[in-house]
DNA sequence: TAGATTGTTAATCGATTAACAATC
DNA sequence: TAGATTGTTAATCGATTAACAATC
């Protein structure tokens, strides 16, 4: 399985074809064809086939593809056909979002171990999990074989919480602060500052009547 | 102002801009070059130059571009010049996050209304707010003029609020839920669900060393 | 003036879509 | 067999980058 030449926009579909795949498979359908995944993502069907072919060859021609088996096939491109250990650092509300979300879960993905940076959080439960203060990170990244790590503490400190992560050898963080964030080239980083997503979806608002009269133009 | 051929790739990326102006503008920053944002950013400056081209000409030849300026031409474009405000239904540990980060927040989107399916939650204060129920919705919508709707609910709930918020008469919806949801394309919808990012977060893990041997081929 | 940097055109690169032979 | 649908090549479309005249 070689990944190098597989693009950021063929990944982030990736997640997406494994949702509704389970969605049919809970349905208990068999079988669907990139005709019928196309309509349901509003997705060009020749998109999500090349997008697959990258991978393997998982359908049947005349016929489309197993469900079952290709959530699996998705599951081994993604990783996630083995328990991925994530840890999370800031054990405020988000952070606590996101342990119960994960609690949820269909994929491996595990928070196994949340940090916080003050003193009156540490000891405190969080979905079964104790708050552990920061200077266990390291041993505890090592120990438990955590792969991931998640920023959920205000801005001013992710940056620092990063370089922690980094050090103690994580290899990928997900970023829920609102900050730009420095990291070896090695790690992988995703942001999911939210407040973005919605500074983006502002500029889709309907112009008209908002008071501010600059007309659309043709 | 026309917005019709702006891809939305470029949009995505002006919340991006607003941002490292606003640190740029904190840190008595005035002046600053396509050429510096996009060592900050990791882009090309020829993009960066093109992007803001689209909605004008914010910079001057030999100069650069003057950092209140543009924060204040990108912050007319992306609507949040003025108030915008956003209802939000689901008021668990990820609703309490939301309203809680908007408080801090520069920019002029506000949550001023936060709702919940279930009684128990009916009357309880989020960060300033008493949540209400569901019926009172459409009414509060259309009273507060608000614009977008905020899900963060679980995912079998997600669709019949998402119903709810395109009756009352939101223009965009910011969908936390791991759900496809379907709206009358005059809606905006965004979908932020950090399940996905996880996944493709994943991908990227080396894969050496995960007890799964399919070497990686060259 | 010389150096810097924009706005914009042209060139390149990459991603999406159409088309179709292979085949279930 | 006829109809359906894949995997893949070729065509198209769109986004990024390079280059440069204009000009501060």
């Amino acid at each position: 399985m070689k990944h190098a030449k597989i693009s950021e926009a063929v990944v982030r579909r990736l997640p997406i074809y494994l949702q509704v795949l389970n969605d049919l498979h809970s349905r208990e359908i068999q079988t669907v064809s990139s005709q019928e995944l196309g309509v349901k993502l509003d997705l060009n069907p020749a998109q999500i086939r090349k997008d697959l072919a990258y991978f393997g060859e998982f359908g049947r021609k005349g016929i489309g593809y197993d469900v079952i088996y290709l959530i699996e096939k998705i599951r081994q491109i993604l990783k996630v056909n083995q328990t991925i250990k994530v840890a999370l650092v800031g054990a405020g509300n988000l952070g606590h979002a996101l342990c119960n979300y994960n609690k949820y879960s269909k994929d491996n993905m595990k928070i196994t171990a949340v940090f916080d940076i003050h003193p009156e959080k540490i000891g405190t439960n969080v979905n079964n999990l104790v708050v552990m203060p920061m200077d266990e990170l390291a041993r505890t990244v090592k120990e438990q074989n955590i792969r991931i790590g998640i920023i959920t503490v205000p801005a001013y400190e992710a940056q620092n919480v990063a370089n922690q992560f980094v050090a103690a050898g994580v290899e990928g963080i997900l970023n829920f602060a609102p900050a730009i964030l420095r990291v070896p080239e090695e790690v992988r980083i995703h942001n999911a500052d939210f407040t973005k997503e919605l500074l983006g979806l502002a500029y889709y608002l309907n112009h008209e009547g908002d008071g501010n009269d600059d007309a659309i133009v043709d």
